[in-house]
Order: C-alpha cells, then sequence, then structure tokens
DNA sequence: TGTCGATAGTTGCAAATGCAACGATATGCT
DNA sequence: AGCATATCGTTGCATTTGCAACTATCGACA
C-alpha cells in the first residue's frame, strides 16, 4: 500500500490488500445473515448461467478457480446441503454433471441481495464506470494470459 | 468474468477470478523454488518497512490483513524458522513487537526475484501505467472506505 | 485387440484457517 | 483507590485447504 514504488507493483499490492479486506467484510455479511460463504454462491452461479444448470466437474472447477479436490469437497457439501446433485454422465463414465437443484436456485437467490449489498457498499460506490471498465478489462487480459500460459 | 452486467459488478468478479489464478500461480513459483508461502513474505516485508523493523501484532495483523489468531499462528511459523522474533515492549505488557531477524531479512530478498518475476509475467506485463494508475487508486480508495467504514 | 499415457474425480493426511472463549493488562469513570 | 469495560495476544476446536497418491475410464496407436 506503499506509494513510493512503480505503479504496476502498487496496483498489484492495493489489489491484494483491497481483495482480503473486502472478502473478509463480504463474508462476514452474509455470514450475519445465516447464509453460506461466498464460495458456495460462485459454484451456485455458475451452475444457473451454465446450459441445463449442469456443468462437469473440472470445468465448474476451472470456471471458480478451484482445484479439482477442493470442489470435490465443496461440492459434498452443497450436495448434503440439497442444493446441487451429482448425475453421472451419458458420454463419460469417469466423470459427473454437477447439476443445480431448486433448492439451489433458490438459495442463489437468496444469497445476491445481500452479496450485491456488500459489493455496492464496499467497492461500486467508490469507483467511476471508467474505472470500472478499465480494471475489468486490464485484469482480463491478465487472466486471459494466465490461463494460456 | 461474464460481460453482460454493468461494468461494476463485472470488474468485482473479475477482481475475484484474478486474484484467486494469480496467486494460485505466484504461491506454485514460490513452492518450486523451495521458498516459503506468500504470506511470510507479507509478513517480513511490512515487518522491514517498519521503524526498527518491528511492530505490534495487531498493527501486523492490520497491515497484512489477517485476523489477530491467525498472525499469531503465522508468527509462531516464522519465529520457528528464526525468521521474526518476539520481544516484550516497555509500555504495554499485554503485547509484543514482532522484530525482523537478519535471517529474516535474508529471506525476504531471496524471496523478491521469485516474486517479482511473477507479479511481471502474470500482471505486470498485461497492463499499462496507466490501468496500473487507475487500479491502484480506485481499489484504495475503496480498502480507505472499507477500513473507515 | 492390447497396451500406454492422459484425464476425471476422489481420498488420506498434514497443515492452515476461522471463531469463540480465555487470561492478562490497560483505560476510563466515579 | 476501585470497579467496569475494552484491548492484546493466545488457545481449543471444528472446518477447510493443499498435496500426493489412487482408481477408473478414455483415447490413440501399434
Amino acid at each position: 500500500m506503499t506509494k513510493d514504488q512503480d505503479p504496476k507493483s502498487h496496483a498489484w499490492a492495493v489489489l491484494l490488500t483491497a481483495h482480503a479486506t473486502l472478502i473478509e467484510r463480504i463474508e462476514a455479511a452474509l455470514a450475519q445473515a445465516r447464509l453460506p460463504p461466498l464460495g458456495w454462491y460462485d459454484v451456485l452461479w455458475e451452475l444457473e448461467k451454465a446450459e441445463g444448470g449442469r456443468l462437469r466437474m473440472h470445468e465448474l472447477a476451472r470456471r471458480v478457480v478451484l482445484s479439482r479436490s477442493n470442489l470435490t469437497r465443496l461440492a459434498d457439501r452443497l450436495e448434503d446441503a440439497k442444493l446441487i446433485g451429482r448425475e453421472d454422465t451419458p458420454h463419460d463414465r469417469r466423470g459427473y454433471d454437477c447439476v443445480i437443484t431448486r433448492a439451489g436456485l433458490v438459495m442463489r437467490k437468496k444469497m445476491w441481495p445481500v452479496y450485491k449489498a456488500e459489493i455496492e457498499r464496499l467497492f461500486s460506490r467508490h469507483i467511476t464506470v471508467e474505472e470500472a471498465r478499465t480494471i475489468g478489462d486490464a485484469l482480463a487480459r491478465a487472466v486471459k494470459a494466465a490461463r494460456e500460459g
């Protein structure tokens, strides 16, 4: 967070601090509302967005940026909570489709207002639309490069 | 990472993905170089920057954005590795100063080239200086607001 | 068809994390 | 001074993470 360095290193340092600080607040807000942690939201949302509300484990892991083993356990918890299901896929007997359940859709919708309010309060309120575009574009390029490299 | 939403939510989503992706790579690079994880670097660097290479536990926790209990354990590990020490402070018998050791300074310097190379490769290379300034400024405002609110 | 290397997902185990509770000291107020 | 309240840092315990190993299946190719 010190400013006496080149702008890029500084940006990286601030990004780390911002992430840690804001995530901490968002998790606290979700917990206070008796809602599951952010990781659950990510999984539910990726599934909801996906064609048919279903995704292979490895693809889901890639999208939420989680190791396979961590996704296995996270999916276990979500499945215990009846928010997702695992179904055999017809064409590859090694794997499964994760499928969001009706209860999962409901939970995702229930979490969103709390999450959204925190994003607004902690992030959106403090930046301009132009800055947001810059951040989104720049970081998306970095992610794309990291995935390809 | 989908683009069909308002720029601010999109920026937030990309920020999360970028953080997860890049941190994963950086940790892997450090591990491959037989170096300690990023959290160790943060602590060492904050101490090195601080007046006298020392900081109270609670202040260090605040700067590295860690809960007190997590910092206690992290400091235990760093102390076991002789990279920091804990000293009683004269004016408050409740707490301690964390002090970076000579070995700690050496380790910090040893980690930096690896860390720096990854920041360059994964982040700096893909953004302009102007974008970096925008990211740093915008996120710093959010952090500041979050700390005050 | 049989074999080899890659991929899918899970599991065991050790390490790290988060939360609540605790002992100790400091601070403020009467 | 004496008591209530807040802060400092640590600890116990349950949960989550990370890594390496493992089983099962796939795909390619001789």
